[in-house]
RNA sequence: GUCCCCGUAGUUCAAUGGAUAGAAUAGGAGCCUUCUAAGCUCUAGAUCGUGGUUCGAUUCCACGCGGGGAUACCA
């Protein structure tokens, strides 16, 4: 419901007497039963009267006390009572309010942190990465929208277990890999030979114990920085960084700081070192540990028994770094679901070790990306990459291209562009549309779909509008423009979907949820697309064009907001 | 065992405590001398179970059942 008209009626509501408190707006379920309604449950059981009689009463009550030019009338349905809105002032109301949906720039909201993507080095990046990444651009945009400004960071794991599980894996898995893998040109082949060599490793680790101990001494070797092993480390290392700042470029992600396991660690040593000697931590057992268990959590490691820092002390010195860098107000870790109960334990840890961070640190999860009818494993080497994904996808949106017939005066740089967008919109609506906390059982199949509830079908409708706003040459400014009295029913369809914009962004931001706008985009595109249907532009009388020029106009700066906000790219043709 | 998520049409997803639980997809039938057929129209099907709170529960609470995750020296 469009916010600006709730706000309307509540206050026509309280002016003919009703509490603020017992009034709440919904939609009602039929068009044919008005524009909003106001259920009298509360009121009547307040008043001590049948609902039905209450519904009665104040629709009357209302039409004969209240002069309004945007509600045209009220009328009792059952316990209702639902409010119908005049045309002509709903249309100059939302195709206004279509004028002022831009983002804002204030900065006024504070600081917060976005932490996202937290992909560790020498592993594939798989479509559980992907996921992360688009909801992370997404919030950092929703946000920035909000009136936040927004820190963009990464903390990428380049030390530790896996890293020596995939180095070890480097050193036994084949004679020749390695330098096989350095001869070849291509990232993406090189980082084949990482994931491989990572498999082997961890496979190895869990079967073999002398492996185990040699993995083990190889880790230490990574945080003494031994001389040894340094070469093979730098060198794979930049290839995984490499490899990410690839995607990242696919995917039009930026961040202003990128931290590192590697440049905390030996502060990690310290804070622990220092929190024993105050009671903070405990030895137990050889390790030293937080006794989550008093603060009904549990138990953590910070230190190993070999002295070395767990992810645990690395993330306290993390967020130590953080706050004196960046002073936010509030850091979002985007993270998956399965960090939930641990993350419980390392805020209330930090408590104790940076009081400042307290009921600043937030927990983002978001569901698990499962392949359907398939188990993805890193550890087995089984997964699906991202770049894999990407470009089957573009090599589906290609052959659409191909066969397609509107492409006629489309360049070949031009088309290439299209391909690029439209496959990066799907792949990211792909992964949106489904609730945050929800998992998604991904069907590679259904990604590469481009009709329905796919990103091209949203891309497609909103390239036939601009063709019409390219090809019209009437002048639709808004003086130009008048709003007929009466809407058709599929204008009006597309004017009360316009006008909920504003409030879905809202339940988007405070749910964290970019889901709930691509939902919208969709309906918005449905009702869109009936109207396209049914209402010819172009070759309508004078006023009828302007009208209907101006409406569409208004539909295609709003889809392309939203798709702003998910960090889609429209395109004119396709 | 304990703790945390999640259970809605065949499938994938919606639904601030409100009226007849919506879409998409899969199947069937139509629609291109008409602003792009990646489109449109018509056609069936669902709230895991048992209680509780409420005028009203898919939504909130409790207990089951089912799926996933976490639970000490990996991240």
């Amino acid at each position: 419901m469009i916010g600006y008209v709730r706000d309307h009626i509540a206050g026509l509501l309280e002016a003919v007497g009703i509490g603020e408190q017992y009034i709440t707006l919904t939609d009602p379920p039929q068009k044919k039963m008005g524009d909003v309604a106001f259920p009298v449950f509360q009121y009547a059981k307040e008043l001590k009267k049948n609902p039905i009689e209450v519904a009665n009463g104040l629709a009357e009550k209302f039409n004969q006390e209240t002069e309004d030019t945007l509600v045209e009338r009220a009328e009792a349905f059952g316990p209702y009572v639902n409010f119908f809105l005049n045309d002509r002032e709903l249309a100059s109301v939302v195709l206004n309010l279509g004028e002022r949906v831009r983002p804002r720039v204030a900065d006024s909201q504070g600081t917060i942190m976005i932490e996202f993507i937290c992909a560790n080095t020498h592993k594939a990046f798989h479509i559980g990465h992907l996921r992360n990444a688009i909801l992370g651009e997404s919030l950092v945009r929703l946000h920035e929208y909000a009136g936040y400004r927004v820190i963009r960071t990464t903390y990428g794991g380049d030390v530790g277990m896996h890293i020596a599980k995939c180095l070890w894996g480097i050193e036994h898995w084949q004679d020749d890999g390695y330098d096989a893998a350095k001869k070849n040109v291509l990232v993406s082949e090189r980082m084949k030979f990482i994931g491989k060599a990572y498999a082997y490793g961890a496979t190895q680790f869990e079967k073999d114990e002398k492996a185990q101990e040699e993995i083990k001494r190889y880790n230490e070797m990574i945080y003494q920085k031994d001389p040894g092993i340094a070469d093979v480390y730098e060198t794979t290392r930049s290839w995984s960084l490499e490899n990410l700042e690839r995607i990242y470029q696919l995917l039009d992600i930026r961040f202003d700081r990128y931290y590192f396991e590697s440049e905390v660690f030996d502060r990690a040593i310290e804070i622990v070192s220092e929190g024993l000697a105050n009671g903070i931590f405990e030895k137990s057992d050889g390790a030293v540990i937080f006794r989550g268990s008093a603060h009904d959590l549990h138990d953590r490691v910070f230190l190993n028994r070999a002295g070395l820092p767990t992810y645990e002390a690395k993330d306290l010195a993390l967020a130590e770094k953080q706050f004196d860098e960046f002073h936010p107000d509030a850091i979002y870790h985007v993270i998956g679901p399965e960090q939930s109960e641990y993350l419980k334990v390392l805020f209330k840890t930090l408590e104790f070790t940076l009081p400042e961070s307290k009921g600043k640190e937030f927990h983002i999860p978001y569901g698990w990306v499962d392949l359907k009818g398939v188990k993805m494993s890193s550890r087995t080497g089984d997964v699906v990459t991202a770049e894999d994904l990407i470009a089957e996808v573009k090599m589906s949106i290609r052959e659409h291209m191909d066969s397609s017939e509107a492409k006629a005066n489309v360049s070949s740089e031009e088309k290439e562009r299209i391909i690029e967008n439209v496959s990066m919109g799907a792949v990211k609506y792909a992964f949106l549309k489904t609730g945050r906390v929800n998992n998604i059982t991904f069907d590679v199949q259904e990604s590469i779909s481009t009709s329905g509830d796919s990103g091209p079908y949203l891309l497609y409708i909103v390239a036939r509008f601009k063709s019409i706003l390219a090809k019209n040459t009437s002048d639709i400014r808004v003086s130009s423009v008048t709003v007929p009295d009466v809407l058709n029913p599929f204008e009006r369809a597309v004017i009360m979907k316009l006008g909920e914009f504003e409030g879905v962004v809202h339940e988007a931001i405070e749910a964290k949820d970019p889901s709930k706008i691509a939902h919208y985009q969709f309906e918005l595109s449905q009702v869109a697309n009936q109207f396209y249907h049914e209402c010819p532009v172009l070759d309508s009388e004078e006023m009828v064009r302007r009208f209907r020029l101006t409406l569409i106009e208004t539909v295609v700066r709003t889809m392309e907001h939203g798709f702003d906000l998910l960090g889609i790219t429209t395109v004119e043709n396709m």
